[in-house]
DNA sequence: GCAGTGATCATA
DNA sequence: ATGATCACTGCC
């Protein structure tokens, strides 16, 4: 993945990444690429719905660090959440895959491709068996749907902030 | 509509 | 140590 295309902001990443590839090898050792469909950003400390709203944590240390790292969490108890860390070191932006072609939910893609916390801080690269493939063109923002981000309705003034990217297939 | 499920964080 | 909260899903 491109060290600039990793800098970018999360609002900016995040329309990026619809019609790329998720890739997973599988603890089998099968390989499968996922377009990705759906997307949000969070975007750093001033967004009232990015967990390091309330600045650096355990939890959200990873979002402070180099841009290309995933952050994974579970939520719910049961559910793992993830995201791809983005923004330059020290920024805390990153950018939640939501959806891939034929698996909508964020909590149902990690299900679907066996990703758990343990993925958390790892870097995206093939060596750790998930990664971003960025082979299609950009898609035309016409075929980009833009609405608010789904459940952050605690986040006050930034709950209907036009963060969430879908691809219209 | 709402229960399930457990890490995380603030409060103490 | 305790308790509220939660970037969700599936079943009622």
């Amino acid at each position: 993945m491109p060290k600039s295309i990793l800098n970018l902001t999360a609002d900016k990443l995040a329309p990026r990444l619809l019609g790329q590839f998720l890739c997973r090898r599988f603890p089998n050792g099968t390989v499968k690429k996922y377009v990705i469909t759906e997307v949000e950003a969070y975007v750093g400390e001033q967004d009232k719905a990015c967990h390091a709203h309330k600045g650096k944590t355990k939890r959200t240390a990873i979002m402070y660090g180099p841009p290309g790292h995933w952050y994974v969490y579970l939520i719910y108890g049961m559910y793992s959440m993830l995201n791809l860390v983005c923004a330059p070191t020290g920024v805390p932006h990153a950018v939640l895959i939501r959806s891939v072609k034929g698996i909508t939910g964020p909590g149902r893609l990690t299900r679907a491709l066996k990703i758990d916390t343990s993925f958390n801080a790892k870097l995206a690269s093939p060596d750790h068996g998930l990664w971003v493939e960025f082979s299609n063109p950009n898609i035309p923002k016409n075929q980009i749907a833009i609405t608010p981000r789904i459940g952050v309705d605690y986040a006050q003034e930034d709950k209907d902030a036009p963060l969430r990217f879908v691809l219209n297939l």
